[in-house]
DNA sequence: TTGTATGCGTTATCAT
DNA sequence: ATGATAACGCATACAA
């Protein structure tokens, strides 16, 4: 009965295409076992690898998985083995976040895990920090990975406490016992410092995220912020910060409000990849030249993407296969667990975007 | 033996935190129905609802469960029952497609499925259409929503043969037997001509996706030009159709083509929301104004990013959560697996970028 | 090197 | 309305 309407599935070649095919059910190990004159436990072991088989006989197993399809059961293997083969990756709903690299980096994560033979399971903050709880409880998911942590991510409490594997994408106030990776968000502050030195800049503005970003999480953005000022300060650059909210008006107001400030500033650092394009196009619409007028210098834009404007961007790109690869392996991997903080160092890209100050 | 760690936790109060808490092993159904006193199969039903429960019992066994922080065993119910309550949802992972949309949808199957009580496993076309045949054939997942489908799409063919419950986010050219669900793109091209006719434009030019595009997945793109041209045709309207890759060279490059073949171009509707942003700048640039000069009509994109533009822009949005929520309706819901194409009505939303043509 | 037997935690089919 | 019990399909400790 759990197909009803294979009791009338009398094959009538007239009818219209029947979606309900008598479902091939599934083959067990059991059957595969008996196709090959051996024991389940001897088919088992060739699936895991976990212990010594004669080559005759893992071949006359091999054999009989193909020809009969046999595929194991995941609910029952989980049952057995008390292991999901699973990790589930928290994503967050924010707006103020850049999409893209959240998508690059769960992808990263998803092709990363199955690498170790795991599955990813997506939920979102939607559910709160309960459905970690949930999924970790359950047994659904037998790691999790967090994406966008907070500073103060109220769902690093539900991994303490449920004592489970973990990795962050992302650094907390307190990552004692959890192992992070990240972006050096400090190093790629000063190394835009330093680029921009190097070029014969005097007077550079930083172009932040939104206000809301710096309140709520003031990891990343904070880090890079004060990267960057630290630097300038030791190159004697003249630097200001401006947060700006993901608007084309609001990049404009920020814009206008920065060349008023300080007329002489000769390149911009962005942080808000979002606003890029826009402010490429304002700058240009207002008669500045890039980068013969100002400079631009990204910070955390998908590579690909800082190829494709116009000019190309020289950039710091955020390195989200890497990212979600490290979250990976330090959940699954090796010495999975080892808590540790790793720090990715930034890279930048040097394209079209920088050049010597005017007359520098 | 399965946490090692646990053998040397002595609880050394000095020692530095120890991550290897002993994780408190789950608690089963059978305990939950010795502390309520009754027998596992009552304790089931309370749990699924599969039969009467008299209130006092209920209430007792309902106490136990939350006194024990009970949780059921996904792997245990998933082989009792063969229901993973997991759907699958295959992400593409092509260039050439606008990802925040992609993630807007896939973050509105993970929360439409919570609703049925069910959780979203990725995969990605980086395992194939194996990975179809994987999941579903392992159990792991009862359901299958496919993303960004294909017009010859072979990850149907793997769903007809293993006839698996499955929901199409697009429209293949061959549907029969399977449920999808999409933006009703000519619709929305017709949509678009009506509006810009309606504002007395007599010569537009529609800016598509890249040629990739076209030439791979004709599908949502073909059907827009075509129902664009098609009304076009009808309203008097003089049209020509460019496609356009996503990059910032591109998009200059056909929009100095469309106003050196056609000069007397009124209104761009453009397709390629990647470019919408490239392309306002450049029409500024090119001293266009919007809409005085030439109106801008975009289809596709996510209705916040379009209202966040300048001008912003009047746009046929696609509607990322219907798609993510109908999707899982249909492979879900009340009449789940009932072969059916759903065309979702296109909605246009007027704002600032679309005017009557200059000396209109 | 391989086979046997038991248990994993739940659901579902019987009884009662 | 509730209880006993047999699957469910696999992994693994143990025996051979």
């Amino acid at each position: 009965m759990q197909h009803p309407a294979a009791e009338h599935d009398l094959r009538d070649p007239h009818g219209p295409y029947d979606p309900y095919q008598p479902p091939p059910k599934a083959t067990t190990l059991a059957e595969v076992a008996r196709h090959a004159g051996v024991s389940p436990s001897t088919v088992s072991c060739v699936i895991n690898g976990k212990r010594n088989i004669s080559p005759p006989t893992r071949l006359r197993v091999q054999a009989a998985i193909d020809e009969l399809g046999y595929l194991p059961h995941a609910g029952a293997r989980a049952l057995a083995s008390s292991k999901s083969r699973i990790v589930a990756l928290a994503v967050p709903l924010r707006a103020d976040l850049y999409v893209p690299a959240m998508m690059q980096i769960a992808i990263a994560v998803t092709t990363a895990a199955r690498r170790h033979d795991h599955d990813v399971l997506l939920i979102t903050n939607h559910e709160g920090p309960e459905g970690i709880r949930r999924v970790a409880g359950t047994g659904l998911a037998d790691a999790v990975i967090l994406m966008d942590v907070e500073l103060h991510d109220e769902r690093i409490a539900v991994l303490r406490e449920l004592g489970v594997a973990a990795s962050l994408i992302g650094l907390p106030a307190d990552p004692e016992g959890l192992p992070c990776v990240d972006l050096d968000f400090a190093a790629a502050g000063a190394l835009a410092a330093d680029h921009l030195a190097d070029l014969g800049h005097r007077q550079v503005a930083f172009i932040g995220m939104g206000e809301g970003v710096y309140r709520r999480r003031t990891g990343f953005a904070e880090r890079t912020r004060s990267g960057f000022e630290d630097r300038c300060r030791e190159r004697g650059l003249r630097a200001i910060h401006r947060p700006c909210d993901s608007t084309y008006d609001g990049a404009a107001g920020v814009l206008a409000r920065v060349f008023e400030d300080r007329p002489g500033t000769t390149a911009l650092v962005v942080q808000n990849e979002a606003m890029i394009g826009p402010l490429l196009g304002l700058l240009r619409s207002s008669g500045r030249e890039v980068p013969q007028d100002v400079s631009v210098l990204a910070i955390g834009p998908d590579e690909p993407a800082a190829r494709q404007s116009s000019p190309r961007l020289t950039s710091i790109g955020l390195p989200a296969h890497d990212l979600g690869h490290r979250a990976v392996e330090l959940v699954l991997g090796e010495n999975a667990g080892e808590p540790g903080v790793i720090m990715l160092p930034p890279r930048l890209a040097v394209w079209e975007s920088t050049a010597e100050p005017p007359g520098g």
